[in-house]
RNA sequence: UGGUUUCUAUGUCCC
């Protein structure tokens, strides 16, 4: 069985995450007895690979076959659940049923707690664990402080990141350039992009080189506060010192240059991609899809959702969610409803952004019975409205 | 430590 759990994590690394899975229940259903390595083996494959549904699902099953989580399997359902973004109430439930079957807490444990704060700003949350870990006497790292640096950052908490900075360094524990770079995310998406170039600055003092993560920060930080110069001097900076741009910093300019509606600079970008032996990700296509959508071009918004299947991608929620808005927009309230029931159809639950989509549409249309039947639904489905 | 776990960048509905 020790051989099943390095079999799913070799399947898990290339990506083949389904093969691992089937694996696991054809191997099952011979009588093997799975044991705890192989299932948190391949919750983790999942986790890796972005489905964090079906990672759950294995959490549910492994209980169900009478398999006792570890330590560590608590920590990766953590882990799974903060990205996946389950509710709050979810994530403390599990840290209550770790705890009442007897797992004690260890480090690793309350840097993912921390990172579950992410979402939702919690930062007083954090700062709880965070105080909690050190009452439980369990030294702070660099994750730690690097985890609760990002919640203040993402809470819109600058000074309190700032602190934190400072914090670590008292506690002989050098911001590294992960700390750096969520710093300067902080500062940019608060539109304070002479102080992100300042610390960029301070970095480079410190000897810490730049990365892709530091230029993609700033560059989209520009784009966003509208200095489009400034994002394509970071992009050449970028370039002119060796760092290589990856997908996300394409991602970003196809962003920018979509938001302007320069199509033509974008679809550069997006040949720019193939060029460069980067594959389109799922958050190219749905940038992509967004901007034709919103832009009313249906036969590119169609062509787009074709080449993205045709690569493989199998559409999330995300992606049928900018489908039935962006047919709604363009005027083509049949086809964004064709989109609505082939997402039901495929078995993806609809969650508040569908339906606010699909009233949307209905609206658009004039359908005042049916949305009322969809708004129905949706609080049949405990979806609250916002 | 038999193998499995934690921190940073890009897209996001409605208004």
């Amino acid at each position: 069985s020790s051989v099943l759990a390095v079999g799913i994590k070799l399947l898990g690394k290339k990506g083949k995450v389904s093969a691992a899975a089937s694996l696991l229940k054809s191997l099952q259903k011979e009588g093997l007895e799975i044991d705890v390595y192989a299932y948190t083996s391949l919750i983790s494959a999942f986790a890796n690979n972005g489905r964090y549904r079906d990672a759950v699902e294995v959490f549910k099953e492994m209980k169900e076959d009478g398999c006792r989580p570890t330590l560590i399997t608590y920590n990766v359902i953590l882990d799974v659940y903060g990205k996946a973004g389950m509710p709050w109430n979810k994530i403390v439930e599990l840290y209550d049923s770790m705890q009442n079957s007897g797992v004690v807490p260890d480090l690793y444990t309350y840097n993912t707690l921390i990172a579950c704060c992410r979402r939702g700003s919690l930062y007083e949350k954090a700062a709880d664990f965070f105080q909690e870990m050190k009452s439980a006497g369990i030294e702070p790292d660099k994750v730690t402080y690097n985890a609760l640096l990002d919640v203040y950052g993402k809470s819109r908490r600058l000074k309190e990141a700032i602190e934190v900075k400072k914090e670590m360094e008292l506690n002989g524990v050098s911001p590294s350039i992960v700390s750096y770079n969520s710093l300067i995310s902080a500062c940019a998406r608060n539109g304070l992009l002479d102080e992100a170039m300042k610390l960029k600055t301070q970095m480079v003092e410190k000897g810490i080189v730049p990365d892709v993560f530091t230029y993609t920060t700033l560059l989209s930080g520009y784009a966003k506060s509208g200095k489009d110069e400034f994002a394509m001097r970071i992009y050449d900076e970028m370039r002119n010192i060796g760092c290589r741009p990856n997908i996300c910093t394409f991602n970003a300019l196809i962003q920018m240059h979509g938001s302007r509606s320069k199509f033509e600079d974008m679809m550069k970008v997006f040949e720019e991609v193939k060029k460069s032996r980067c594959e389109p990700d799922i958050v190219t296509w749905n940038t992509l899809l967004a901007v034709f959508g919103q832009n009313g071009m249906d036969s590119e918004v169609s062509g787009v959702f074709k080449q993205m299947k045709r690569a493989g991608f199998v559409p999330e929620r995300d992606t049928f969610n900018k489908l039935i808005s962006a047919y709604s927009r363009c005027g083509c309230f049949n086809m964004s409803m064709d989109v609505y029931n082939a997402m039901l159809k495929s078995g993806v639950t609809p969650d508040v952004s569908t339906y606010n989509a699909v009233l949307a549409a209905l609206a658009r249309e004039g359908d005042w019975e049916q949305s009322e039947k969809v708004f129905a639904e949706m609080k049949n489905r405990q979806c609250k409205p916002n």
